[in-house]
DNA sequence: GTCTATAAGAAGATAGAC
DNA sequence: GTCTATCTTCTTATAGAC
């Protein structure tokens, strides 16, 4: 939905586009956006860097691109945790799974949640912060639909909620940790003492 | 304790250097450290570049000592706590208040909180790693004194209260909220969960 | 101590060959 | 579509004047 303006649908275009994002996406989330160069990315899978201008803009495009891929994802969880529909805090902690499973397996949604804003009053800024606001949204009307006392309740389990999730990207061991267990983990420790 | 090896104890100097290292601090946690680049730093105290290659050897020198800063820190924080030597949730929620003020008010030390590593294999690497495992050891020990059944429930609280506290960063709005305040309830969160 | 000037290199981006 | 070659700009760092 608005995402394929030109390139009319070439098959592909679209494979090689892909290629790239993913390259990017798990550059910046390793070494961190600025420090991630064009030719970084196009050795990253065997190529110049003269292809990624083909295919992309600019840098700048390019990191709008593996954003909204992360994006989309966000919306798939919203929409799976949606579609259980049992008792909020169960699909609360549905969606918390999703957004762990995400972000320690998935190397562009990892760069959105861990990534840096660019300077304030750029064009690419203000793309990026509406695309990570419609993200948090997700949680947000999740945790709305929570039996809690205050607005102001809410609003600090969930910063409180998504920084511990967000955090576990730092000490994560793949062949150690269960992101499924740590995302229960988490909601439990708070889901107990908010609604005992 | 081992910090100032060279400069024989100058006075001007050692004003100086802090001055530079404050600087340099406040723009690694607000742009970035691989965006923020020396004639930024020399800027932001109306000089140029030139000074910082007289105090300081290189840029990874002068983001040594940032976190070297931030770590001095860590160990007031860690003897403060313990100082008080009451109930060890009690020391731990102190330590959590000084955590966040330092790290909403102070550049240096959010710079290290927050900031990416640099590559591995690197020199610089090791030590900011040596650095980040003692600053962290700070609230290993005042968990290790809690009343709980495993050391996996330790890490695992660890974890969480680290992230919920340091995501804090991300949202806060100092004329809003107060430092304090946030860290009492991200506390009380585990708290009442963990030792009803 | 701090400045100016500049070297040496890296990064984003483009042009044109293939 | 992709590569090579290159331009321009920006960055770290140094040298030497003051």
């Amino acid at each position: 939905m608005g995402t394929k303006v030109s390139k009319s649908g070439d098959d592909a275009t679209e494979v090689r586009r892909k290629e790239i994002v993913d390259a990017a996406a798990s550059l910046f989330a390793s070494k961190g956006i600025a420090s991630t160069t064009m030719r970084d990315i196009a050795a990253h899978i065997g190529k110049t860097p003269g292809i990624l201008y083909y295919h992309f803009k600019s840098k700048d495009d390019l990191l709008l691109a593996v954003h909204q891929r992360a994006e989309d994802w966000g919306e798939e969880i919203f929409a799976s945790a949606n579609k259980t529909d049992r008792d909020p805090w169960h699909n609360l902690e549905e969606a918390s799974i999703s957004h762990l499973q995400a972000l320690l397996g998935r190397p562009d949604y990892a760069a959105i949640v861990g990534g840096r804003m660019p300077p304030k009053g750029t064009e690419l800024r203000r793309n990026l912060v509406n695309i990570r606001d419609r993200w948090e949204q997700v949680f947000r009307d999740l945790i709305d639909k929570l039996p809690l006392k205050s607005d102001e309740d809410k609003k600090f389990l969930r910063m409180a909620l998504l920084g511990a999730l967000n955090h576990s990207a730092v000490w994560y061991r793949p062949d150690k940790d269960d992101p499924d267990v740590i995302a229960k983990q988490i909601v439990d420790l708070i889901r107990y003492r908010m609604s005992p």
